[in-house]
DNA sequence: AAAACGGGGGC
DNA sequence: GCCCCAGTTTT
């Protein structure tokens, strides 16, 4: 067996034991992508814990793009309080809400180009909206999946965009949904930034950094 | 008191 | 490509 396919295949049995909130919300909340774009934008710099909790509260109150522009920036604060930026991301929400439905009919759009073009949407957002909601092959680099990639030696660059491209050679298609589910969740409990706990990880067998003794404190 | 949490955007 | 941004939580 590739060591690819036994790094997901330890990856997806393990992954019940670790927590990553806000991707547990998003799976109970469907495949939203109106939703699942929201959660996103909360989840900037922000715990994902807080941006679950954000996410259900505004959420009661908030279903579609309008209902959101309906509300005033000071109500939209108070719903997402306390993530980080709170003050800006309902400015962004506003706005982003307001293009959704003058150029998309209110609807999230579905190829990358668009999604682009939306205020306060990058490449880690707009992939992860196209790979959790519309379920096309993207690969959404955040810095768990840019650090994790370039420790097990998938990738080998500081650039998360380079780390992107790379990926899409290096892993087949059929793992990328697997990437984004669990590379979060890996990267918070197990292979952190600071302190990683590699005597505890289950995949220390298959990472380069782990057995030159490279897997410092670091990102 | 200081560091950690992370992605987008401006230049 | 590098640097700036801002609020809350954790150490």
């Amino acid at each position: 067996m590739d060591k690819v396919d036994k790094i997901f295949e330890i990856l997806n049995k393990e992954y019940p034991k670790w927590n990553a909130p806000v991707i547990q919300f998003m799976a109970q909340n469907g495949d939203d992508p109106f939703k699942i774009l929201v959660s996103t934008i909360l989840s900037l710099r922000t715990k994902d814990e807080v941006t679950a909790k954000a996410s259900e509260r505004l959420f009661k109150v908030v279903k579609t793009p309008q209902d959101l522009l309906n509300l005033s920036e000071e109500e939209i604060e108070k719903l997402i309080y306390p993530v980080g930026f709170y003050r800006n991301k309902a400015k962004v929400l506003k706005e982003v809400a307001r293009e959704l439905i003058q150029n998309y009919n209110g609807k999230v759009p579905d190829n990358l180009e668009d999604l682009l073009k939306l205020k306060g949407v990058g490449r880690k957002t707009a992939n992860l909206v196209l790979s959790a909601a519309y379920k096309k092959p993207a690969i959404c680099v955040d810095t768990h999946v840019h650090r994790i990639a370039n420790r097990v030696g998938f990738v080998k660059t500081k650039d998360p965009h380079q780390t992107e491209f790379e990926l899409m050679k290096v892993i087949p298609q059929k793992y990328w949904q697997d990437i984004n589910k669990l590379f979060v969740a890996f990267g918070q409990t197990i292979c952190k930034p600071i302190k990683p706990k590699c005597d505890e990880c289950p995949i220390n067998d298959y990472c380069e950094a782990y057995k030159n003794g490279s897997v410092k404190s670091g990102r």
